[in-house]
DNA sequence: ACGGATGTGACA
DNA sequence: TTGTCACAT
């Protein structure tokens, strides 16, 4: 359950828009002829069918059940049209229905913070816009009010054998109505016109409940389906509540709500409300206890979070049964498949989004036939994220490796080997914006300070899934750095020393695929001001958690690296470094610089000093060059990505696999074979 | 062990 | 922090 938050104000205006069947909209879309017909989505049409994942609604009538197979689904209702989901790489692929999830995100997002909650649902705080419609032009002001808010269902208003239409009308225009009332109505006309403008645009249909809070409006769009929406005043939240099945709430749909029944006897929310806030939080614990006794009388505190991105990406699927992998070469052949698809949504975020996720987690359920000591779970593991499809099977096979053993005990009886994978699956987590605009090499330095901090995400501005096909937007229209002499002098003199803008980071395209690079695979980054100094310094440590054994054993040149973590280098001043070119040129200060790059004997690492000469200030930024975080290298202008690998890494050429050139790797998803 | 693929959030 | 569990669609 949510954290039991207290309500910052009972009067906010929350909706909740749920796209009707979303996946079978999509595809009705995509062939017009289905339109009107019973139609599902169905994946894996080879056994029994398929399984259905939406259901579309004239197929309900007909008794059609999501979680039905296929066939059963044809048996019922003979005329349905089964629309496959489409399979890329051996598995379903959703990346149509993530991009049209997009595109209903990037609608709604206009009036008012929206956070996206799932692939086709969204919340929506529109208190602000509510409070100034009511200001400016109240509902009880116009003289007409458009059908689509008419036909919204008022909770607790009866009209009592009167027009529907006219009675609501009364309802949102009377003009003695309660405050908050009122704040609803003007909810209920932002959200009508939210949902035509989707409907426009998109050509989908969606519900949508408006209430004072998330738990209530989430309630209320489910109410009233399809293409409608569903108002729940503050006077009708008791009744609506009282007879309400527990199971119907949210977060009560499994073992919690089981327990409320089976073991205290709550079979609806109103029963709930015999007990004490205490008692729930004997039963329960002190959070979940009050959480309970909130949401009993309707209230429910959780804001609404303005994200409309995902904050993972994962790519998974199941071996069921008999189609359970039982090699480690198929294991490693899935796996491929399972991170070329991570890789190519990853990379779609970042080249979209301006977003870089951190750290790969891999999945995996198993059974062992031959051991008592079964029913062991097997171990999920995780590792820093290194871009580019090669590098992420490495390390997911490598994690796929680690949690093995684990799983298998120490002694591994490898003879039989009887173990079978059922499910595999590989995410990736930890994405952070890279900050657009100005100084965006500092913030991302800071951005990486804050990484569980409050601050709000930065490149939401258009919601953007990866469209694989589309073109990259945004990037072709900027201006390379290197041909930047000046930039607009931003951050005046003082303070912070901060590189100005950023272009470099977002036109950068792949166009050296086949340069031949080394790679080197430092984690943290670290810059300080100030010259020994590093005021910033919580993520100095920024512990990378090496993976599994093996992975060291893979990776030499991490553990050689870390052994020499300790040299200094100081480089003899070289006035022609294109990074500090780049840096320089780049720098808000509108005075000269004078840089140098020190470095001394080793290759590992290379110390670069900065110092920037503005009004009488002198600040240092000290790069741990083989500190930096691989993703952010290769943001970087291409020249200066080869210089900073020469200049790290004369020797270790010898060493580097084939397909460790990482920009190749990064732009163009391996295609290894 | 056919309710699959995917995502979020809390807790230890 | 990582890994596990619960919950949801």
């Amino acid at each position: 359950m949510p954290i039991a938050r207290p309500e910052t104000s009972d009067s906010r205006i929350i909706a909740h828009v749920d796209i009707d069947c979303f996946y079978v909209q999509v595809e009705q879309r995509k062939q017009p002829h289905l339109r009107g017909k019973p139609a599902a989505v169905v994946q894996y049409n080879s056994w029994k069918g398929g399984g259905l994942i939406a259901v579309g609604y004239e197929a309900r009538k007909d008794g059609v059940k999501r979680s039905m197979r296929g066939d059963e689904a044809k048996k019922v209702c003979p005329q349905i049209h089964l629309v496959q989901v489409p399979v890329a790489r051996g598995k379903a692929d959703l990346t149509i229905y993530r991009n049209a999830g997009s595109e209903v995100v990037s609608i709604l997002a206009r009036k008012g913070r929206c956070e996206r909650a799932s692939i086709d649902e969204v919340y929506l705080d529109l208190t602000d816009a509510a409070e100034l419609m009511l200001k400016e032009t109240p509902p009880e002001s116009l003289e007409s009010i458009d059908e689509e808010v008419l036909k919204s269902h008022v909770l607790g208003l009866n009209s009592n054998g009167k027009d529907e239409k006219e009675t609501v009308r009364e309802w949102l225009q009377q003009g003695d109505a309660d405050h908050r009332d009122k704040l609803l109505a003007c909810g209920a006309l932002i959200v009508a016109e939210l949902r035509l403008q989707v409907l426009k645009e998109t050509e989908f249909t969606c519900s949508a409940g408006i209430a004072h809070n998330k738990m209530l409006a989430k309630l209320a769009s489910g109410m009233n389906k399809p293409a409608q929406q569903t108002i729940v005043t503050s006077s009708s939240v008791k009744g609506l509540l009282e007879t309400l099945p527990i199971k119907k709430m949210k977060q009560l749909g499994g073992k919690l709500g089981s327990s409320l029944q089976t073991d205290h006897g709550v079979n609806t929310v109103g029963d709930l409300l015999q007990f004490s806030e205490g008692k729930l939080q004997d039963f329960y614990g002190v959070n979940t206890g009050t959480w309970l006794w909130n949401i009993a009388r309707g209230i429910s505190g959780e804001e609404v979070e303005g994200r409309l991105l995902p904050k993972s990406h994962g790519s998974g699927k199941t071996f069921p049964g008999p189609s359970a992998l039982k090699t480690l070469t198929a294991v490693e052949k899935w796996l491929k498949e399972l991170c070329e698809e991570l890789s190519e949504r990853l990379q779609s975020d970042l080249e979209k989004n301006k977003r870089i996720a951190h750290t790969l987690t891999l999945h995996a359920n198993a059974y062992k036939s031959t051991d008592a000591d079964s029913h062991k779970k097997f171990p999920s593991k995780s590792c820093p994220l290194r871009y580019g499809a090669v590098k992420i099977q490495e390390d997911a096979l490598n994690l796929f490796q680690g949690g093995l053993r684990e799983y298998l005990g120490s002694y591994m009886g490898n003879e039989c080997g009887g173990w079978g994978i059922t499910n595999l699956s590989v995410s990736a987590s930890k994405i952070i914006a890279i900050p657009s605009g100005t100084s965006s090499i500092t913030k991302y330095f800071h951005c990486r300070d804050q990484l569980q901090s409050s601050s709000e995400p930065q490149n939401e501005n258009l919601p953007v899934e990866d469209d694989l096909s589309s073109p990259i937007i945004g990037a072709e229209s900027r201006h390379s750095p290197l041909h930047q002499t000046e930039q607009k002098d931003e951050c005046g003199g003082e303070g912070v020393p901060t590189v100005n803008d950023t272009s470099g980071f977002d036109q950068y395209e792949p166009e050296s695929k086949e340069e031949a690079r080394g790679d080197f695979a430092g984690e943290a980054f670290r810059l300080s001001t100030g010259a020994e100094s590093c005021p910033t310094s919580k993520h100095n440590e920024m512990k990378t958690s090496l993976p599994a054994k093996e992975m060291k054993m893979k990776c030499p040149n991490d553990v050689i690296r870390s052994n020499d973590r300790k040299r200094k280098i100081t480089t003899k001043e070289k006035g022609t470094s294109s990074i500090l070119k780049f840096l320089q040129s780049n720098s808000c200060s509108s005075s000269k610089q004078d840089t140098k790059c020190s470095s001394l004997g080793g290759q590992d690492q290379l110390d670069m000093v900065t110092t920037t000469q503005t009004s009488n200030r002198t600040d240092i930024w000290s790069y741990k060059v083989d500190e930096i975080d691989q993703s952010v290298v290769n943001e970087l202008p291409p020249e200066i990505q080869e210089e900073l690998r020469s200049l790290l890494r004369p020797k270790k050429r010898a060493n580097m696999s084939k397909d460790s050139s990482s920009i190749a790797n990064y732009f163009s998803p391996a295609k290894n074979k």
